[in-house]
DNA sequence: TTAAACTACTTAGCATGCTAACTAAATTGA
DNA sequence: TCAATTTAGTTAGCATGCTAAGTAGTTTAA
């Protein structure tokens, strides 16, 4: 691919902000597209990934799928539970650990998200094909790992002192 | 480039989430590299921005360089003068304006944050040449042209109704 | 067997993004 | 000219990420 943009010039000072500010607003354009549902950036994601993952995914497995610690899913778990979209069950099995299931409310919504959803990534995507795509994610993929490994080298350094 | 990591298996239903992680992963290798100077995320970041558009930038510009709305910035800023590392003086030719001004410690702290920023943002680019950098800044400013035309139509279509 | 360690989740409270609504200064135009 | 509009910045308060510390159930090991 040709260099249409130089990386070092967008992002060499501002380094993360890119991203960041590229985040807000593909978040925002969903956002908007499913208030009427009566759902924020944080339920809608959180419902998006307890469908990928399956009814009865615990809550630990499914901040890990989202990237999130629990605390914040905590929060928004309940807003859900609240909305009556989902409810948590305790585990039989362990019962420290919470299930999660939809009603059947949570999944009529979440049909209408599924097909507005798909409408915005198409607009989001526009004009980048799939190769330039995978180049995105990789690179994502990528520094997310050094990132996770500079994080962790400066914390065993703290502690070593 | 070949394709390390499928786009579609990775992004689809995640849509923004990966950005989102990763952006708070850099931010925080950063932020753990910068916390004995007294920054955090938002103020370490501002302090770049500044030095970048030099000395008697106004909250306006700052602001857009930032990609963040003025509110969220008066915040930092007033933590920054509080901190003695910025003065804030209100611009005789438009009294409504006020220019940003390293203090002589505000300058001592921006060289070790040069330094320690330089240091860390080698170690996240690690194993990405300039190519595939470039690729990741052009999807990425793709990605926030389309998503801030789908806002935008988006908020065209609710005025008409 | 039972005390210690670990694990899943919750609660409390901070950091930083946002919008809405305000003030005060500058600009526009009837 | 001066009332209406626009602009730069602020304040207030929400959303959502986080860490630290607490509860209660499970596992481990002396």
């Amino acid at each position: 691919m040709t260099s249409q943009v130089p990386f070092y010039e967008t992002l060499d000072l501002t380094l993360c902000g890119n991203m960041g500010r590229v985040h807000r607003l593909c978040r925002d354009a969903v956002t908007i597209a499913v208030e009427p549902l009566g759902l924020t950036q944080s339920r809608w994601t959180a419902l998006m990934h307890i469908n990928m993952l399956k009814d009865g995914v615990t809550q630990l497995a499914l901040s890990q799928s989202l990237g999130i610690e629990m605390p914040s899913l905590t929060r928004t778990l309940k807003q859900l539970e609240e909305q009556s979209l989902i409810v948590r069950r305790i585990d039989e099995h362990d019962k420290r650990s919470k299930k999660l299931y939809f009603t059947d409310q949570g999944r009529r919504i979440l049909n209408t998200l599924n097909e507005r959803i798909a409408d915005i990534k198409e607009q989001l995507f526009k004009g980048l094909d799939h190769a330039q795509l995978d180049a995105m994610a990789y690179g994502l993929i990528r520094i997310e790992e050094n990132a996770i490994n500079c994080i962790k080298s400066q914390q065993e350094e703290k502690n070593d002192t």
